[in-house]
DNA sequence: CCTTGACATTAACGTTACGTTAGGGTTTAT
DNA sequence: ATAAACCCTAACGTAACGTTAATGTCAAGG
């Protein structure tokens, strides 16, 4: 029989743990004293691991008390969406960490970026990536046509097409400081709808999916961060803002 | 200017946020009105956009306010240091990760696993990387004497060692539902140290080391997990008492 | 002018897993 | 006997809002 000093001791808690432990009934002591001590046994003991263990893996103790309370308890679902979700948290926090960087990289006034390599996210490499991505999400046939389209174009046209998303970018940035609502804002989307032409023609509804995915999608996301950290989201603003301005 | 609601719309979030971000001092409205109204403006938009920018890199509010604060705030110091935790919570998800997946595969019934599955984190070529690890937590020259020690014994023996520490594992794990303190685990803990000599000797502290580096470090972590979930936090314990109780 | 619906306000509790006093008994060693 | 060391319960604090609850305000229609 250990008291909760040394239990705590024993599996590395505080005494408050295992105050806290008893008080939701996630572990309660083996015996309990006239004194009110709480005294833990060997089966207590056991019990803390299975709990510790879990506690490792992030798992809520109301999880917790779930997995290991009814014997009938889907313990390997249980398990697999918890994975799940620390796949999403590794996902996300990749994504953070790329952001950070480019954040860093642009406060280290790397203004003196060329074009090149600016844009170098929407070389034609990229491009298909981006038809790739885009599949996923808008009507397939749409996005073959898209693909089909800029095949088509010539390589001084592909150029000229990717200097002016360029220009149209940089003005989107200059205009940030005005806010998504302003005037000079909501015209640069104009220009933007229509530049989106060279590639494809989306209805008000898909031009909003598509500055929502610069947002959530990382790839275009990285993209827009080299330009400015905050341009995507101020792109599904600004874009938010013209569409409903529409209809 | 923007009422609460317009301007949760506008940056996706909801009034009780600005409401909170008010409280807090992080975004006070341009003005209030006589009815208590909040009003924003522009420049709290664009202020808005910069503080969902810090916030959707999980950095508390908190230091948002600090970094958007003073204009000599260490900005770039702010998210280097952010980046730094970012990729250590980044290294131990992917260790959950990790022993999520060893623990449904465990209960998936891979107790078919045959021994040399179940040990082949403890092949020869592992044994090299346990050195190295080693190296960095006890004394190089011992370190350097185990592998010389290792390297001597011949193909056979090193395979009946590698033998011997599986069945002392799976006693220990057999063990585990007795308690770390049962006499059968302490038992086994003997046989272990005993064990260990084919490699080095280690004194009780080194002993203690060694079965907490058997948590503490990913790779050691990993191959104990393949075994039983539960092996190396049990290991530690229960070496814990074995050396406790002999000084 | 009055009603109604949409929106505004403040106040305050709930959430997670304990950390941290605070106030006061109990056990153990000297 | 007394002090050190340990035990208990109670209750507030943490982060960033979500969620009622009770109540005041504004614009539009009858």
């Amino acid at each position: 029989m250990f008291t909760v000093k040394q239990l705590s001791k024993l599996a590395g808690v505080t005494p408050r743990t295992l105050h806290h432990y008893d008080e939701i009934g996630l572990l309660k002591p083996s015996r309990v004293g006239d004194n009110g001590y709480r005294y833990y046994g060997e089966d207590a003991v056991l019990r803390l691991q299975q709990i510790l263990f879990y506690r490792e893996l992030d798992i809520p103790l109301d999880d917790i008390k779930k997995i290991m309370g009814r014997r009938d308890y889907d313990v390997m679902g249980a398990l697999q969406s918890h994975k799940e979700s620390l796949n999403k948290q590794a996902v996300r926090i990749n994504r953070l960490i790329q952001t950070v960087e480019n954040t860093i990289e642009h406060l280290k006034g790397t203004k003196t970026m060329t074009d090149e390599k600016l844009f170098e996210g929407f070389s034609e490499e990229e491009q298909e990536k981006y038809a790739q991505e885009a599949e996923k999400m808008y009507d397939p046939e749409t996005v073959r046509e898209s693909n089909r389209k800029w095949k088509a174009y010539s390589a001084a046209k592909k150029k000229a097409i990717l200097a002016e998303s360029s220009i149209i970018y940089k003005d989107m940035i200059a205009a940030m400081p005005k806010g998504a609502k302003s005037a000079e804002a909501q015209a640069i989307v104009e220009r933007w709808r229509a530049h989106m032409d060279y590639f494809w023609t989306p209805n008000l509804e898909q031009l909003l999916e598509l500055a929502k995915g610069y947002n959530d999608d990382p790839k275009f996301k990285a993209n827009f961060d080299k330009m400015h950290p905050q341009l995507a989201a101020f792109m599904r603003d600004a874009v938010k803002v013209y569409v409903e301005s529409k209809k």
